[in-house]
DNA sequence: GTTTTTAATTGAACGATGTTCTATAAATGT
DNA sequence: ACATTTATAGAACATCGTTCAATTAAAAAC
């Protein structure tokens, strides 16, 4: 059973003859469920080829270039599932939390694949704001729009900064603001990297949102960090978009 | 420059003359600065061998087996590092601090390579525990014994556990209580995964832990997870020392 | 001092992988 | 009818992990 049942029709069957016409759509959910099947380590796009009963050549040809180029758009697909069980019908807040329980029950199904992400959410501040960027284009995409909800996700992105700050921050047993002007400038200096251009929310926001969270770091000794703020922050933004505007059209 | 410089001396120089005998440890140790220069996914044993000027399949016999094995060793050496800057004058809370400013610098430092550790610390509730068995025999191979570190390291155990069951959690939205029997059973069934032959101690002392973690998870809606826990639990870890065994001789 | 064993290394080989290329044929457009 | 686009096959190349039968220097045994 090797490249056997690639050609199950004649001999050599070249051209369009061979299948009835393979879809992108179709090469990337194939992928998906090999590497949910068999884990991230053991998928090939060889093996892909052969699951699909096509030669590697095909995938290349479906989905362009490079293996990166097929982990791009898995990762587009799975993000696309965070619009699932949304409702037009839902109250803004029901709609953002069970946007999160998406993302939730996302890495919880593929954590192998959550590396692919755009999100990356442990190891690069700046891909985490690109992940943000990503959702809140989904909601859109879905017909969700208003500033709460863009407010929502900037104070989330804020959450995350905190968890970059605290990667950068100096070790807990010196002074408080001491030596705070170091690692504030090479955060400051990750804002710069994002491009106003492409994220031009995210990038006006987080200067000032980073700033409140800086505040709140060195004055309550609490970490807003990511771990700790899937839920918490989730809540928070809640209650503070509530607050700040109750009845937002969105 | 392929596989010409290998064999420098004359043609074809087998048996020992061709080195002077190369070392499991310097294997270890280019394997390490290899991919601390081009990264994991660069990384290749093949590439390695031709760094160290050596057939592939040296590494083969001096690491014994496979990558994996390699990967092993390489992650015990970088483990070792955890007791850097440790001294038998310092107090016990100092020292212990210390191995956790190591490890946090080690993952900074090498973020690739995480995932390699016993660590991997988001993904795998038992593998968290082997990591922090690591830990534990890493001071005490430095000389460095007593209860009070093990409590204490077990508590941390209880931390990572704390994570664990924030993935295992029901949605938070849900009442409390109401639906914490099968999420319970299912941590408890990952407890009893760990081998008290291997871990006598952390298998031991991680229900009565995860239990109170557990009360605390609920009654506060405070989640003691791994990403808020590292600072907090540190500092609360030694409070909570302090108080319970203030004159610990360790 | 000769022989035997052990430690360390080589090069060749196998199968699998990512990727590119050319050939080919169906579908579509003109 | 002919030309172009679309979708495929298959061969080819370099690389990778891994194994294995030589090979030989050094150490140990005699």
């Amino acid at each position: 059973m090797m490249t056997d049942d690639a050609r199950k029709i004649g001999s050599s069957p070249r051209g369009r003859a061979a299948a009835i016409g393979l879809d992108k759509k179709q090469v990337v959910a194939a992928a998906i469920s090999q590497i949910d099947e068999k884990g991230l380590a053991a998928f090939s796009l060889r093996e892909l080829a052969r699951a699909l009963g096509v030669s590697p050549a095909v995938i290349y040809w479906h989905v362009g270039g490079a293996k990166e180029d097929l982990f791009a758009e898995i990762s587009a697909s799975i993000t696309g599932a965070l619009s699932d069980g949304l409702d037009a019908d839902m109250p803004w807040d029901v709609r953002l939390r069970q946007v999160f329980l998406n993302y939730r029950k996302l890495v919880h199904r593929h954590p192998e694949v959550a590396p692919l992400l755009g999100a990356q959410m442990q190891s690069n501040g700046v891909a985490n704001l690109d992940w943000v960027e990503t959702i809140l284009s989904a909601l859109q995409d879905g017909g969700y729009r208003g500033d709460a909800l863009r407010l929502a996700f900037n104070v989330l992105v804020g959450g995350l900064a905190g968890f970059v700050t605290m990667e950068l921050a100096p070790a807990p047993g010196s002074k408080r603001g001491s030596d705070s002007g170091s690692w504030q400038t090479l955060f400051a200096e990750r804002i710069a990297q994002i491009d106003p251009q492409v994220y031009p929310l995210t990038s006006r926001a987080l200067p000032d949102i980073s700033n409140r969270i800086f505040v709140l770091r060195w004055q309550n000794g609490v970490d807003v960090s990511y771990g700790d703020s899937f839920e918490l922050l989730l809540d928070l933004l809640i209650d503070g978009l509530r607050a700040r505007a109750p009845a937002d059209p969105i």
